[in-house]
DNA sequence: GGATCCGTTGTAGCT
DNA sequence: AAGCTACAACGGATC
């Protein structure tokens, strides 16, 4: 008999999660204890390491974990807050039965030293017979990450072209043409009884609930920030009414495509399947989500990779594969994806007025305010504003943008913003040329906006400009002084002036980039 | 081994 | 409105 810990980490869900299956189904568990750690290394001791609306996501997600299991057991989540090795220390000396442990594979630096500390804790010697500890691989990618690093033949994959040969190669082909890849897992009947005495307090180690961790983050966030609710409900609700019910839009997809600036009745629903926090969260599984494209795919003709949804998870495991096979993925120092570029010394200024939204650019200060307000950026966006702040018109060092990502996204995805960064600012061996900018001010006549929709998108997050005419949104500083003072927005005055010449900076820029290369 | 091709999603200006 | 061409011109893979 055994008590087995069902520890959730980047996997929020109940269906598809094999840990959670095979717990419930080992026939020595006589109780199951559903555990949530909360890390300070990763949220921070005072939980202000990642945005408030990130935490603010986080804890919709367990809370919709916690009344999930509620429904299937006599108790809910267990949220404990500290080192995971040291709690897993406690829980194995307090438990009244020898503990299993049931989790899922973390590829990340900190999860991989966390896993190894957590394995040494359970094979040491102070037991009598081996207790059983499995973390689950193949849960938060599509693929099993070590296996597919270890294979005689791998080769870092550099371009859709190698990770479709890559993926081809492991999953095999069914008669179709499509991807092997297995069916997702059953959410449990059942779950053994919650182990009694975790559920009398205090116990030997630190715990939190939901509502002491709401107390402890500034709240309440305002309505209009909270566009993206966390939990498994909502994910598998949004699965259904993006992708499973719109075969059509689907089969059709183009990420270059679709549109950055949402231009649907809602300023705020995205134009593409706005599931990327659910899949960073783990509320959603990659392979439900491949496999329902999958089944639109087997109904009609459809676009492939890369610019399709599967294209789109393809390279988000691309990039999972290189993040860990390349040592110092967040590194410049060792990382061989990166190179070696003269950035120059940090301009607080430039930076400042980039993640506050005020450069003067509307497209880019429209993109960063709603970062700062919902925690969510269209990818052209984000491709607008990373290439703005670094090769385009700024010429600031990456790892800045890229810290501000990783604390506002609530897509947070260590592998995928330090992948995102180091392609978008160049420094990537990735088929990138470096002198194909992003206009910070797409106007009319790009492909971007047809005709002035994008203006709404732009008034909607950058109010000052509420009342300036179309044609001049994009490069306000441009209109007359007459059309300034009848918008109700004097530049320079009520908003900025751009903070660079935006032909002139990507001029010289590029002249620098080109002489890191060639130094 | 020099030429050529191509790269997740570019831009500007024309028809 | 969508499609074409020119732009500028890297670097790795392929021929």
């Amino acid at each position: 008999m055994k008590t087995s810990v069902v520890w959730f980490r980047k996997c929020l869900r109940l269906h598809d999660n094999p840990a959670l299956l095979e717990a419930c189904k080992d026939k020595d568990s006589q109780s199951v204890l559903p555990l949530f750690i909360l890390d300070p290394a990763v949220v921070g001791s005072e939980l202000d390491k990642i945005s408030p609306n990130r935490m603010r996501f986080l804890i919709e997600c367990l809370s919709d974990l916690d009344s999930q299991l509620q429904a299937l057991q006599n108790h809910g989540l267990l949220i404990a807050f500290g080192n995971p090795s040291e709690i897993f220390k406690e829980i194995k000396k307090y438990s009244e039965y020898p503990i299993g442990l049931f989790s899922d594979y973390c590829s990340e630096p900190h999860g991989l030293q966390v896993t190894q500390s957590i394995q040494a804790l359970f094979s040491g010697t102070d037991s009598s017979s081996p207790t059983p500890v499995e973390f689950f691989p193949a849960v938060h990618t599509l693929t099993d990450l070590e296996s597919v690093i270890s294979a005689p033949n791998f080769k870092q994959p550099k371009s859709m072209k190698d990770a479709v040969k890559l993926f081809t190669e492991y999953f095999g082909l069914d008669e179709h043409g499509f991807y092997r890849v297995p069916d997702p897992l059953p959410v449990p009947s059942a779950i053994p009884s919650f182990p009694k005495e975790f559920s009398s307090h205090p116990l030997p180690f630190p715990t939190i609930s939901i509502p002491e961790i709401r107390t402890r983050i500034p709240f309440p966030t305002p309505e209009h920030e909270c566009y993206f609710i966390g939990g498994e409900t909502v994910a598998l609700r949004r699965l259904k009414e993006k992708v499973s019910s719109r075969p059509e839009f689907v089969n059709q997809f183009r990420k270059p495509k679709t549109c950055s600036t949402n231009q649907s009745q809602d300023p705020q629903e995205p134009s593409t399947t706005g599931l990327s926090p659910y899949l960073s969260t783990g509320c959603l599984s990659v392979r439900q989500l491949w496999k329902e494209c999958e089944k639109c795919h087997r109904k009609d003709d459809f676009t492939k990779p890369p610019e399709s949804l599967h294209g789109q998870l393809l390279f988000r495991e691309m990039f999972y594969v290189l993040s860990r096979s390349v040592e110092n993925w967040d590194q410049v120092n060792g990382n061989s994806m990166c190179k070696k570029i003269d950035w120059g010394e940090l301009d607080e200024n430039k930076l400042s007025a980039w993640e506050k939204g005020m450069t003067g650019f509307p497209y880019i200060d429209a993109m960063m305010r709603q970062l700062e307000a919902t925690g969510w950026m269209h990818h052209l966006g984000r491709h607008a504003v990373s290439c703005f702040l670094t090769r385009g018109q700024l010429w600031q060092h990456w790892k800045h943008g890229r810290d501000v990502f990783e604390a506002k996204l609530l897509d947070s995805d260590w592998a995928l913003n330090n992948a995102n960064w180091l392609w978008l600012s160049g420094v990537a061996p990735f088929s990138m040329p470096y002198f194909r900018l992003y206009n910070p001010c797409p106007d009319a006549k790009s492909s971007l906006n047809a005709e002035t929709k994008s203006a709404s998108f732009i008034k909607f997050w950058i109010p000052e400009l509420k009342d300036f005419p179309p044609k001049y949104i994009f490069e306000p500083h441009l209109a007359p002084e007459s059309v300034q003072i009848s918008s109700n927005c004097l530049i320079g005055k009520d908003y900025p002036r751009p903070i660079v010449d935006r032909k002139e900076s990507a001029r010289e820029n590029l002249g620098n980039f080109k002489k890191s290369l060639a130094a």
